[in-house]
DNA sequence: AATTAAATTTAGACAAATCTAAAAATAAAT
DNA sequence: ATTTATTTTTAGATTTGTCTAAATTTAATT
């Protein structure tokens, strides 16, 4: 079957919300879509006869399984889509879902098996969020060694080797601790020492020796 | 100003049948979007409250100064797609056209002018057509020798150097002329020998000293 | 338990893009 | 120059997604 951009909007967004609630409500799928709650009762009628949602009115509603499907085929779509913006075109990841929202419309699948290739199958797009396969498995989260931290690629901090003392107080003043997000915006090959960015701080270097003791890993939620 | 999907796919269409006819009529644009004339009709009104079309009802239409840029930054964005999915995604050069007429409604500028850069700036879609630059503009007609064609990219004859009667006669026996149309398919890289298809004649071999006195271009119409 | 508040749904209207069927204008043919 | 045929436009209806305003259901409070 075939959606519209604005029914897989709504389903993709149900999709999202339902990760923190189990069963979802109008009034806040309303607010995420900026729209009125009036106009989402109508789609989610329209959801609800194509069988992608569980919904009995005033009583809220979550995807059924078909749903859940489709859902993460967009999400898969948005996120490769984000990769390749980031990755490829060289845009800040700050700027890339935006894009992504039109390009994840595209119908094509061809288009996003042939894209998944050329991008190396990757498991993570630059805001650290998984991708789905393709067929909607969720790849777990990968620890890494912060040197090996793909450039503007997001990451939390997840494990520090070197405790000591001194380690642990430099990190503190560079305000790096465990579940910190952070990103690399260059890397100096000269003494292999990185210039990164901790949330909206501004960015600041550090060295190679530092590096090696930090693990990362792409996903943002957990610790 | 910003424009619907189905305006910028009439003014495109609209540009397409110019480019034949100095003036275009509701009939023959009705056939190539597959509606109806009435649909057209329509549309022409709403085009040319917005200053793109030059239309007065029975009389023909054709697009103004300000709705050929349009046009154009359209027809840029459809032939870059097509680009990137044929040399970098690895689709055959008859699978990209339904697939860029989805992406090119995609809205951001800057994501064309990186994927511009990206892809290198080229001159011509795989179809040989020309594509125009950030400023409209549109690449005049490059000649090149056929060894030099990138693979799959489709070309017309336009000049032979060796005009001996062995030549001519060879040449002749595999259907190629000045005007014909043709594309490689396999470089073999062993004895230069090229593997092209010309029309929707069955592939043909043909050695490296005969591709070398054969002369094309990439643009179509023009001979 | 009755009242007030909040969330949700219905009813009816609107804009965009389409359609059919009928009317109007232009072009072709006798 | 009429008539006939073709092209184009109008008029009115339909679909999708949205809206406002009013009605209904559920939740919260006294």
């Amino acid at each position: 079957m075939n959606f519209t951009s604005t029914e897989e909007n709504y389903i993709k967004q149900i999709y999202h919300l339902q990760q923190e609630k189990e069963r979802v409500n109008t009034n806040s799928l309303a607010a995420e879509m900026k729209t009125r709650p009036a106009s989402v009762t109508d789609m989610l009628k329209k959801l609800k006869n194509k069988k992608l949602l569980q919904y009995e009115r005033y009583r809220g509603f979550k995807l059924t399984e078909p749903g859940k499907k489709i859902a993460l085929g967009i999400v898969r779509k948005h996120r490769l889509w984000e990769f390749f913006l980031a990755n490829k075109l060289g845009f800040e990841w700050d700027k890339v879902h935006v894009i992504a929202e039109e390009l994840e419309h595209v119908s094509s699948d061809e288009l996003i098996s042939r894209l998944d290739l050329f991008l190396g199958n990757p498991s993570f797009d630059p805001h650290g969020d998984p991708i789905p396969d393709r067929n909607g498995k969720i790849p777990q989260v990968k620890q890494l060694n912060l040197l090996s931290l793909p450039l503007s690629q997001q990451a939390t901090v997840s494990s520090v080797t070197n405790q000591t003392g001194e380690m642990l107080d430099m990190l503190k003043h560079y305000g790096i601790g465990l579940g910190t997000v952070l990103r690399i915006i260059k890397r100096f090959d000269f003494d292999g020492s990185l210039e990164i960015r901790v949330a909206k701080q501004p960015p600041c270097i550090i060295t190679e020796q530092v590096a090696k003791n930090v693990f990362v890993h792409y996903a943002k939620n957990t610790t």
